[in-house]
DNA sequence: AGCACGCCGACT
DNA sequence: GTCGGCGTGCTC
């Protein structure tokens, strides 16, 4: 007999070893084999099959080695392991073994004998928060199911989710898993969960020693931890009796794995993997992801919210959207620059969030303030300026260009002025605003400076000793300013016409982000030159819902997630011919798309801007694909094909900010 | 990914 | 004359 191996090292292949007789017997998928491999004596994979020698095509290769061992008496995973990680690798593109190497990676080679354990009573429950109620007995009645959980903008999390494990894990054995961001979130979440499971708590996250890392992966798979808090890679963790997961705020990006193989979304692999046990899912999050919004709204998620009416939430910061237009060429608009002296002057901090750097500038005339828009998509154009063309404007979303107009189609002038002020020109004019006032400065440029210097800043902030921080958007990250009671986004249009459709999402969590960092009397201020934009509409009573159902329903317009899957592929070479005749055997290989059960389509090539006087050339195709399966379809052909001399093959499933 | 082979620069 | 840099190639 033959054993199927899957070796976690970054190829497309599984390799064929003989059993021999004394382990035929107990040689079965999904446990872990050790066998030469190359040069190596011993590598461990994890067998996909054993299989009779005549079904194996062995002509290929010369040497047919045989497993050294078996390391496993029974599979790791009660699920079936081998099937996730098959999904996951057409999902994502990475190879069946490295994806088979985040389940098995932190195994070690002897498993440790299960202990047996005391099974202390659940403690009593923490006090109940009456909107939680229905999603709490939902969740205790049922064995699977997927949930949405929206909580309150200002809800902490230490006080819902110990409530949610209570409720959901009343069984004996049944254990819990809580993902979570970062792993600063998590002491504080361990520490409210302990009062109602002593003891029976567990961490997992990067930064473990190797000892608590035995104990942590040890503790899951025996069921010594009743609840186990992870980061990211927690998804992978064995489990004697997964019965719950639950994924804290699901929309950050930080769950995309793209660092590295094998890539995934831990969001997917979490509903996958529950779906499979089966256990329950929850995905929790004040403003979720559209993704998950559009699951909820087609039933794929069962939404609950947990979230007092708007108007019983109590008063939160006034949010004011301030029309540029109104304003033209001021970086600061009138009522903003009063409302930062006044904050300042009555002792309070004032944080000002400048457009990012390095970002295209946009385009509006003088005389009136008309800036041009795509008639298609809405949101402002890009003003592109190149060096050897005349200048032209190019919508973000679709990908649509047309050159720059001569005279405004609204008052006929003839003046147009590049807009967008960066953090340096914002500090200025805020300098000229606020004389002797301490204003730190918090962007790209300090991050690259040095570590310290960018921690001086910020903290010179935190601590009060400035009284206005301009920074770009990562500076609203690791924030922390009592005496905070303004923010200001100067120039929010660089966010929403970025490169990327989850612009606008992302931008609103930004206002959110903002708004949340101040008391209930601050106020938050946002300067756009598209103040029509429905963003800002839902943006005073931060009713998030409705923003997202409109941005579910633009996604569906324009055949965005989830309502197709995309698969991008980009080909680079210092021989433009190459680079063309690559983009044509990629058309030829996926001329199966658009036919019955294959609807899809594909945008391109496209040639990314800047690199006309470039001897690089590149250019890529998106693939728009309606379902999952067709995407996978693409996604293989393309990483199956043939490689031309000097061009770069580059084949990514679910690209975020593409261009 | 590993691990080895192989062919050119600075050193005990 | 060797030690050692990392480019290239292969893994049932």
């Amino acid at each position: 007999m033959l054993a199927e191996i899957s070796f976690p090292i970054p190829l497309r292949r599984t390799f064929y070893y003989l059993l021999p007789d004394e382990l035929e017997l107990s040689a079965a998928p999904g446990l872990r084999a050790v066998a030469p491999l190359g040069k190596r004596p011993a590598a461990t994979g994890v067998i996909l099959r054993v299989l009779p020698e005549k079904d194996a095509d062995l002509s290929k290769f010369k040497e047919l080695k045989s497993v050294t061992r078996l390391l496993d008496d029974e599979p790791l995973f009660p699920e079936d392991a081998l099937a996730l990680s098959a999904w996951m690798s057409a999902r994502w593109g990475s190879p069946q073994g490295l994806c088979l190497g985040a389940f098995y990676a932190h195994a070690p080679e002897d498993l440790p004998a299960p202990a047996a354990l005391p099974q202390p009573g659940l403690a009593s429950p923490p006090g109940e928060l009456p909107e939680l109620k229905k999603f709490l007995e939902t969740l205790a009645a049922q064995r699977g199911g997927a949930y949405l959980l929206r909580l309150a903008p200002l809800e902490r999390r230490e006080a819902v989710y110990p409530a949610v494990f209570h409720a959901a894990l009343k069984e004996p054995g049944a254990q819990g898993l809580l993902l979570v961001p970062d792993l600063s979130f998590i002491p504080a979440l361990q520490a409210a969960l302990e009062p109602l499971f002593p003891g029976r708590v567990g961490a997992w996250h990067a930064r473990l020693t190797p000892k608590k890392r035995a104990e942590a992966w040890a503790g899951a798979r025996c069921g010594r931890f009743k609840v186990t808090i992870a980061t990211r890679t927690g998804i992978f963790l064995p489990f004697k009796d997964l019965s719950l997961a639950l994924l804290d705020g699901e929309h950050e990006e930080v769950y995309r794995q793209e660092e590295g193989e094998p890539y995934y979304q831990v969001r997917e692999v979490l509903l996958r993997r529950m779906a499979a046990l089966p256990g329950r899912a929850v995905l929790a999050s004040p403003c979720p992801s559209i993704e998950a919004w559009g699951a909820a709204a087609a039933g794929d998620l069962k939404r609950f919210d947990a979230v007092p009416p708007a108007r019983l939430a109590g008063p939160g910061p006034d949010v004011r959207v301030l029309d540029m237009t109104q304003y033209p060429g001021d970086i600061l608009a009138r009522p903003l620059a009063d409302s930062i002296r006044r904050a300042v002057g009555a002792g309070g901090q004032a944080l000002v969030i400048a457009g990012r750097k390095g970002y295209a500038s946009r385009l509006l005339c003088a005389n009136c303030g008309w800036m041009p828009r795509c008639a298609e998509c809405g949101p402002g154009l890009t003003l592109l300026k190149t060096a050897a063309a005349d200048p032209v404007l190019l919508c973000r979303r679709c990908g649509k260009k047309e050159p720059k107009p001569a005279i405004c189609p609204a008052c006929g002038g003839r003046v147009f002025r590049d807009y967008g002020a960066g953090t340096q020109k914002t500090q200025e004019a805020l300098s000229k605003l606020l004389p002797g006032t301490r204003i730190a400065r918090f962007d790209g440029d300090v991050l690259r400076g040095s570590l310290k210097a960018m921690r001086e800043e910020l903290e010179s902030f935190s601590k009060g000793e400035a009284d206005v921080l301009v920074g770009t958007r990562i500076a609203l990250r690791e924030l922390g300013a009592p005496r905070l009671t303004l923010a200001a986004f100067i120039d929010a249009d660089s966010d929403l016409s970025s490169a990327d459709f989850r612009a606008s999402e992302k931008a609103y969590r930004a206002f959110y982000g903002a708004w949340r960092l101040l008391g209930a009397r601050g106020e938050l201020f946002i300067q756009t030159r598209e103040a029509g934009h429905y963003v800002f509409s839902r943006l005073t009573e931060m009713d998030y819902p409705s923003f997202a159902d409109g941005e579910l329903a633009a996604r569906k317009d324009f055949f965005y997630p989830p309502f197709s899957h995309i698969v991008k592929a980009r080909f680079a070479s210092y021989d433009a011919r190459a680079v063309q005749a690559a983009g044509a055997d990629f058309l030829k290989a996926l001329s199966f798309l658009g036919r019955p059960n294959c609807a899809g389509e594909i945008l391109g090539p496209v040639i990314p801007q800047g690199q006309e006087k470039k001897k690089f050339y590149s250019e890529y195709f998106l693939v728009k694909a309606a379902e999952e399966k067709t995407a996978a379809l693409c996604l293989a052909r393309a990483q199956a094909l043939p490689q031309r001399p000097g061009v770069k093959y580059f084949i990514e499933a679910d690209p975020h900010g593409f261009q």
